[in-house]
DNA sequence: GTGAAAGCGCTAACAG
DNA sequence: CTGTTAGCGCTTTCAC
């Protein structure tokens, strides 16, 4: 085969000038596309009736507009989406930035997102942050003129940044909350109470945070939610860490909240509740009786760890899907310009068995 | 805020003009993207120039591209990738396609391209097929303009189609052969056989293999793998199935291997592994005592299900890497003509505690 | 309702 | 080494 890519046409007619020995060039596909002034010229109309017929049907009288589909039908003719965006600055393109694929919390979002895009017929960029804000910044900056905006999940840009950037570009957040900027997120406080209530329920006195990155605001908003639940319920409340959000982190968090002797561990995300389960298993120390392990994001392999650990889910793919939903309304050139939506979706605690009566 | 899209600058003159009302306008920012005409005029050169000195350096006076860089660096301005493309035909933008973002099999791989896309300054678009080898030749069909190639990740399209779409775009392949294409997989032989060797070893005189879906190259070649393996060891083999390769699948997976009286059961994957795993739980039947069971590919969770699962690991990040990387070999216009390459990457068993002795 | 013409921002001959 | 000149394929005024 001589070359087949579509791509670099005029280096491909030369290559193929000068070689054509034994390739079978017949069987390549024309080496040019056809456009719409193929078909125009095809169908008898000027091109900009075709452009109209595609992108703005009712301003095209119904007859020409069939015939030039069915010329364009028998043309192969299909548009081609770099020289739409090019002049009309519309991409059709959206990017999620994502700090970390190796999470599988990220995964629901990651699919809610595709497939919101995907119904939309908006296709989809996905980008990793390694866990920096810079990356994401410049991730945004580079990818900026090739879409219409950007999800960002779990974000761990500072507010300044991202309302800076929002300046210029179109944003959505998901797990993430920033004044002025459309957001999907779940009910942390409702959501930590629920953990509170279940572990006071259980006759727990104490319970500690095993904390997630600094930067993370998801971190210092489910922290808030547990010391006020617990405050109401007259439990004290400490915070850890912080600690990598990964199973590694277990080890070094469950150690630490040994030193503070809790009864209960709420750890900042469901792979540091399975690194903690593995460290007191490790270590001996037997889960539920001699101590509680609650989790956050029911991710999977949640249900088959053991013991199997109670979490608290919320629904990742519908948090993916409402931040694209957002975006796109932000997007859509009848954006209404009210204040952004924020989408606050519920989340509920999954009971397994890593949570058990307080020891006596 | 008024509009902060950024794109759709014509849309939003007029809107601007007719609603000058509270919007601080002041605070967006300028309408036009500077372009290297703008910065052509700035620094007193063509605007070719300023082209050269982003995209082929060595083709202009170190002094001039210098001052060119400069200039435009002060007056932020940055390429505009859609032009580029539309232009040369390059977009520096490739696509992973995967059948199903819910199997925590494919991570390995999008992290592995997407890494090396990244390196690569590609932008890098991930697509879900749904299982469907008609999505994914749409996909193909709707992105083909977008990027420069496609990496299709244990793709369920029957091979001369594949090879049909090869004549027009530039394909590789993950967890796939097709003649005539690069493409990336682990040693599907040699690390079935491990796992047969292991089995044997174990003094186990049968294995019964549950089948992937049918139109999964992946699942033949595995079974090929085993049962020549089986045939060597004076082992006889079996093939159960299809099953679909989730957990949900397990339970029925598992009821047929006990009807087939099986003493060692080899999953198709991880997923189907722990599903039986599960319903062999469910069913009071011991692990590894009364049965065995071996899955491939060491996914998330492997490690702490229970019993923790004996698989075949593979590099997956090196095998979505190495795809990207034979694109990228592909599409580089110095791409040799040479056939494409193969690469095979090497798996190795993992054992542990889900194998153990024959029962007597 | 339709056509002509002017670009979107960039690259790539081709001269000089 | 650098400038001039055409476009890439499409959308979008602006006339008719």
């Amino acid at each position: 085969m001589c070359v087949t890519l579509g791509f670099r046409i005029r280096q491909w007619q030369a290559i193929a000038k000068c070689c054509h020995q034994a390739y079978n060039i017949g069987t390549m596909s024309s080496p040019k596309r056809t456009t719409i002034y193929d078909v125009a010229r095809e169908a008898g109309v000027a091109a900009s009736t075709v452009s109209r017929s595609f992108s703005d049907p009712r301003r095209v009288n119904a007859t020409t507009r069939e015939h030039v589909l069915e010329v364009a039908e028998r043309l192969g003719y299909r548009p081609n989406p770099l020289a739409t965006a090019l002049q009309s600055g519309r991409t059709a393109t959206i990017a999620l930035l994502v700090p970390d694929i190796t999470n599988p919390h990220f995964f629901g979002t990651i699919r809610g997102a595709e497939r919101r895009a995907s119904a939309a017929g908006v296709t989809f960029i996905l980008g990793y942050t390694e866990e920096s804000a810079d990356n994401e910044r410049n991730q945004i900056e580079r990818l900026a003129r090739s879409v219409d905006g950007f999800v960002l999940a779990a974000s761990r840009m500072p507010d300044s940044t991202t309302t800076e950037l929002a300046r210029e570009h179109n944003l959505a957040l998901v797990n993430r909350e920033v004044e002025g900027l459309p957001s999907a997120v779940f009910d942390n406080g409702p959501g930590s109470w629920q953990i509170v209530e279940h572990l006071a329920s259980l006759g727990h006195r104490s319970l500690v945070y095993l904390s997630g990155p600094h930067q993370s605001w998801l971190a210092g908003e489910r922290w808030r939610a547990l010391r006020s639940g617990a405050e109401q319920r007259g439990m004290t409340a400490t915070r850890l860490g912080p600690f990598p959000p990964r199973v590694v982190g277990g080890g070094a968090a469950a150690d630490a909240a040994l030193v503070a002797k809790a009864t209960a561990i709420v750890a900042h995300n469901d792979l540091l509740a399975i690194g903690v389960l593995r460290r007191l298993t490790e270590r001996g120390v037997r889960v539920p009786q001699e101590i509680s392990v609650v989790g956050y994001d029911d991710i999977f392999g949640a249900d088959f760890c053991v013991p199997a650990l109670t979490t608290l889910a919320g629904p990742h793919e519908e948090a993916g899907s409402a931040a694209v939903e957002l975006l796109l309304e932000k997007a859509s050139p009848s954006a209404t310009r009210a204040a952004p939506r924020r989408v606050t979706l519920p989340s509920h605690l999954v009971i397994r068995d890593s949570t058990g009566p307080a020891p006596a």
